[in-house]
DNA sequence: TCCGCTACCTGTAGAGTGGTAGGTTTCGTT
DNA sequence: AACGAAACCTACCACTCTACAGGTAGCGGA
């Protein structure tokens, strides 16, 4: 009864690629994107190191899968990101430490040389950075305090989100993220919309 | 003429543990902990890997003098931090991309688990969220916005320079790190005392 | 002058690493 | 029933990594 046999009905390719990248993301978050072995990722799925790299060829492949995978999570179609909305979504991360120590910890990972998600993070905090400006825009206008502009909130807003993720994620019980964040937000004064 | 023979005045343990240091601190910038090996530390001071265990017996052992090293680095001895000093160190440390590029590395991989600078990390941001609130307490009093306590402002201060840190070093065209702050520090108001 | 210590070295063990080569089994389709 | 492709496997290569063992050269002090 070779490869599971009968009894496992054969999983589907795609299905497979994912179960892989969900166990990926878990080593990248215990290990960092250097120390996760394929080995490791391929136990996790039940699969031999080599059985791994049928569905992802090279390491980096399956790290820019990883990559999409976060893509796809927080493209959220259409809808127009609001302000309190934020808020609601950094609650909710405080209820996935897993996804996000995966993600801290890659981030932290790429600003050495020649990192594989080097590229991917600049590009995607500029997008960010630029995404963040439209929302204050909206919601703000040209109320920020002491003349600021959303241009130059934006960094900030972004900083604090993954600053609090780090002391958050090192220390739980003494950061509260969600409510840090929403002191954050208070410093920017009443939405005027 | 071995080990450098007459030529170079044998340099003193202390300072060639030093040298080692500096090394380290580079190396750990260009590739992170786990990513450094101590044979490129080595060949940067002009030693073998095994010269270099002479010294540090283990690579855990070099991450500890380190770590030490910041911990000297910082601290400003008895010299009262006031907030317009933050603003400047950020600005000193806009021109020294390598050691916080050697931080933010350090910090991102800390939160994996068992890493060995993951309690130093924890300790510290402990210690630097009370004396962040404790300079705050000393310039602010209770005049920051919204009621808010020095107590909950500390880590949003300590996350600012943190998460701009990660996007300066990601994109430091795109980031002006040292504006970006003094934003922030606007944001809680003109200081009392 | 001898002795011991520091400062290195060579050699090597032992465990991993990502990746290649080339099989074999199983499935879906014809 | 035959066939091609997909899904995995075993075997292996060429490194790299930390660390241990056991040397040797040179210096400072007795």
């Amino acid at each position: 009864m070779p490869y599971g046999g009968v009894m496992n009905a054969r999983v589907r390719s795609g299905e497979r690629r994912a179960e892989i990248v969900g166990a990926a993301l878990e080593v990248i978050a215990e290990r960092g994107y250097r120390g996760a072995s394929l080995a490791a990722v391929a136990e996790r799925v039940g699969l031999t190191q080599q059985g791994l790299l049928h569905y992802f060829p090279t390491k980096d492949a399956l790290l820019v899968a990883v990559l999409q995978e976060r893509d796809r999570w927080d493209a959220v179609p259409d809808t127009q990101w609001r302000v309190d909305l934020l808020a609601s979504l950094v609650e909710y991360n405080a209820m996935r430490p897993a996804i996000i120590q995966t993600f801290s910890a890659l981030l932290g990972e790429s600003v050495t040389e020649g990192h594989p998600a080097r590229s991917y993070f600049t590009e995607r905090y500029a997008r960010v950075r630029e995404s963040m400006a439209t929302v204050l825009r909206a919601e703000y206008g040209d109320r920020l305090p002491n003349g600021l502009t959303p241009e130059r909130t934006a960094p900030l807003l972004v900083a604090v989100m993954d600053g609090l993720q780090y002391q958050w994620l090192l220390d739980p019980e003494s950061v509260d993220m969600p409510g840090a964040f929403r002191d954050f937000l208070r410093l920017l004064g009443e939405p005027a919309a």
